[in-house]
DNA sequence: CAATATTGTTAGCCAAGGCTAAACTATTTG
DNA sequence: CAAATAGTTTAGCCTTGGCTAACAATATTG
């Protein structure tokens, strides 16, 4: 605290609802999100190979960019990456498979999505909302709130 | 579809759970993620420092810093780039001051960041990971989810 | 009040994830 | 089977959000 603002504890407003937690503790809050953000495009991209041949047998890379919107140069490169990170292999202009790791990668990520996808719509949210919340909100959903939110979606099934 | 895995059909495995979302819908989940990403830390930023003038009377660049566990040059970057969107002001060595903008982004922000935080705990979620957990979900919640949780809340605790 | 410590800024670097345009390969069709 | 269409890759550009190192300003303290 320095002199700057000498009526700091007069101008601050009335007390608001919670204090703010410890700087470690809120620290922790922002890397965790800072994490997830950095695998959680190499997460979607397993997953949607993982469905496209799952449900299509083959997964281009064409199919992948109109179904993420973005352009074919931008899959091209990011193939590229997922074959240094050995999740895909791939044949130049050939279908993409995924390897071992990315098996695993796609199968968790798909059943972590299906659990929020799951626990929105039990939860009462429209199927096209809940989709699109799900998208985003899976990559930040701890081990823990994930086991909840399956306990709930289960409950609210038998009732 | 191609000639190129002419045993498609016949390779794909036991159809899994749900089809695959009709390409339009697919797009927009991913879209909207991307919206939200471009959004979110000028939303984190413009939340604490309101948080810091709230509860501290003043908002310091190295507490932003230690706060979010980030060096005090991104820090003073980020200023910038809050300056030129005009939620903040800011003379050079002195405490941060949201612009009426900035007053209404954080008010909004801290709102919803304080609705998904709550929710998670009625749920049943430890307060460490809820707190955790929010940080990342609050982004991508969609006003009809935030309702939706909002009164969960409320009938949990009237019980 | 000078020296030191703290705080803030600037410059320059990097990786990720977008884009368009151009070139190349493969598939389909006249 | 040649030409046209569709799919893929590459090159080069941009913004964002990190970093470190060096420097500048302010605040604290002996
Ligand atoms: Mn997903
Ligand atoms: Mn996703
Ligand atoms: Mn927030
Ligand atoms: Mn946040």
């Amino acid at each position: 605290m320095t002199d700057s603002n000498p009526n700091a504890s007069l101008t601050a407003p009335s007390i608001p609802g919670d204090a703010l937690p410890p700087v470690e503790q809120h620290a922790q809050q922002y890397a965790t999100v800072r994490n997830a953000h950095e695998t959680e495009l190499i997460e979607d991209y397993v997953e949607l190979i993982g469905d496209l041949l799952a449900h299509r047998g083959e997964a281009r890379a064409a199919d992948i960019a109109s179904r993420m919107a973005v352009s074919q140069a931008t899959v091209s490169k990011m193939i590229r990456r997922l074959n240094e990170l050995e999740l895909v292999t791939s044949k130049p202009y050939r279908s993409l498979f995924l390897t071992e790791a990315g098996q695993k990668m796609a199968e968790t990520s798909r059943a972590r999505h299906d659990i929020v996808l799951h626990f929105l719509r039990a939860l009462g949210v429209r199927d096209a909302t809940a989709r699109i919340d799900a998208e985003g909100m899976e990559h930040h959903v701890s081990d823990e709130t994930l086991a909840i939110m399956q306990r709930f979606t289960e409950q609210q099934q038998n009732s």
